[in-house]
DNA sequence: CTACTGACTAATG
DNA sequence: ACATTAGCCAGTA
């Protein structure tokens, strides 16, 4: 069994667990798992659309160009405006770990 | 085994 | 604010 279906649960259980209108990083969600923000990437790649993937946005913000088109709809849907292709994290961003 | 890739990040200029 | 770089690490060929 790989390190990705190992912790493949915990990322989407913690990806579950961000507010409506609300996002966070990869890197947070790392940090909470215990893993590099790579491998987050990597279960959402695999694994994303069980979940509110499109909370889940880049540590500066930005979102990755294959996403962006479809994030910007749902994260507007939810209140959240993207803005040349990323949103504002010190608006609508929080760190899983804090709470 | 090596080499390359990627839904990343932090530091630097 | 933007571009570059090194580090990262599982997966794939």
């Amino acid at each position: 069994m790989g390190a990705l279906e190992e912790v493949a649960d915990s990322v989407l259980l913690a990806v579950a667990t961000i507010p409506e209108g609300r996002v966070t990083s990869y890197g947070s969600i790392g940090r909470l798992v215990g893993r590099g923000p790579r491998l987050v990437a990597r279960v959402l790649a695999t694994r994303g659309d069980e979940v509110c993937w499109w909370r889940v946005v880049r540590a500066d913000g930005s979102i990755a160009p294959q996403l962006v088109a479809e994030a910007t709809v749902l994260l507007g849907r939810e209140g959240v405006p993207v803005r040349a292709g990323r949103v504002d994290l010190r608006r609508h961003g929080i760190d899983l770990a804090d709470g």
